[in-house]
DNA sequence: CGAATTGCGTTGCTAAACACTACTTACTTG
DNA sequence: CAAGTAAGTAGTGTTTAGCAACGCAATTCG
C-alpha cells in the first residue's frame, strides 16, 4: 500500500537537510540578519550579536565556505575585511523573514519596531505566504505531495474505502 | 548620526530570536517536516528521521511545551500517543518551505522528487517570495527598515552628501 | 491467565559543539 | 617606534547531541 510521502530519511531528495547543514547551526540566522542590516565587519557583528569571537570566526568561515557570504579584504585598510552576502545568501531573505514573522506573531507577541517596508511606498511588506503557480493563496490543507510524473494531472477523488492517510491534512 | 537599523542585540524587538529559541535547535525543522508529512507517532518519527530516542523525546516535549505540537494519547490504545501540529505549528509551513526551496535550489541542486503541489490543479506551488502589501513582488534592494511612526510616509530622497549606509543594499 | 510484544520514555556514559577569557599577529596611526 | 585597531587563535570549562541499554505500562498472543 504505497502511501505517497516524502522519503524522510533520504537526504538526497529534500532540500531541507541541505539547508540546515549550514543554517541549522547556532547563530547562522542571527549573523544573516545582521548582514541584511548592513553590517560588514567582524567587530560589528561581534558587538551587535553578543557572540564569542571564536564562534563568530568559525561561523563566518562556514558561511563563506558554503557560498552564503563572501570575504574580501579592503584595499585601503588591509586589516579590515568585509563580509557580505552573496546572491545565494540574499536568497535566504524569504526564509529569514518567514521565520521572523512567525516569531513576531507568536513570540514577542507584538509590534517589532523597525518594520521592513517596501522602499517605493513605505508600506510594510505582506506576510510571507504560500501561493499557487497562478498567484492564488494556499493554506496547508490545499496542498499535497506529488510524484514528479503526476504533476499537473487532475486530482483523483479517492473511491476506495481504505482511508488513505491524508497528505497535509495534519489538523483534526 | 542615527542610522536606522534594527537593534540587533535587543531580543525584545525582533521575532527572529524568539523563533529560533525552539526552531533553532537541531532536529526541530526535520521533525516539523515529518509532521507535515502526516506522521503522528513516536516510533514513526524515530524510524523516518534516524534520530536518537532521547533526543526525539526531548525535542517533541519542547515543541509541545512551546505550543507548536500537541500531545494526545489515543483512547483505543492507551500506549499510543499522537503528536500533531497546532495552528501555531502549521503557521511555520511558509518558513519551512522557503528554507526547503532554498536548499533545493543550491544544495542537492535538483529535482526533489515528491513535489509539493496545489491540491486543486496538481501544479507545483510558486516559490516563496516577498510581496508588497498590494501583491507586487519585491527584491532585497527594494526594501528598507522603517520606524513604526514612519510607515507609509513618502520615501525621502537623501540630499546630504554623507553616505548614509544603505539599509538592505547589501550587494555591491 | 501468563509470557511476549509494542509504544514511549529514561538513564548512564562518550563525543561534539558552544562559550568565556586571554593571547597573537598584521596592519595603521600619531 | 609606541599605541591602538581589526581579525583571528588557543586554552579551558560547560552545554548539548548521540548511542546503547534499561524501565514500564498497555496490549496481544498462546
Amino acid at each position: 500500500m504505497e502511501k505517497l510521502r516524502e522519503p524522510l530519511n533520504d537526504v538526497q531528495n529534500c532540500g531541507l537537510p541541505a539547508a540546515l547543514e549550514v543554517m541549522g547551526e547556532r547563530w547562522s540566522f542571527m549573523i544573516l540578519r545582521a548582514a541584511f542590516n548592513g553590517l560588514y565587519h567582524f567587530e560589528e557583528y561581534l558587538g551587535a550579536l553578543g557572540i564569542a569571537r571564536n564562534i563568530l570566526s568559525n561561523r563566518l568561515a562556514r558561511l563563506v565556505e558554503h557560498g552564503i557570504m563572501k570575504r574580501e579584504p579592503l584595499p585601503d585598510d588591509r586589516r579590515k575585511i568585509e563580509y557580505r552576502l552573496t546572491e545565494k545568501g540574499l536568497d535566504l531573505l524569504p526564509a529569514m523573514l518567514a521565520l521572523r514573522q512567525w516569531g513576531e506573531k507568536y513570540g514577542c507577541g507584538v509590534p517589532s519596531n523597525p518594520v521592513l517596508c517596501d522602499a517605493r511606498d513605505g508600506m510594510p511588506i505582506a506576510p510571507i505566504q504560500i501561493h499557487a503557480h497562478d498567484g492564488r493563496l494556499l493554506g496547508p490543507r490545499e496542498l499535497e505531495w506529488r510524484k514528479t510524473g503526476d504533476v499537473g494531472k487532475p486530482t483523483i477523488i479517492k473511491q476506495e474505502d481504505e482511508p488513505l492517510r491524508p497528505q497535509l491534512n495534519v489538523l483534526r
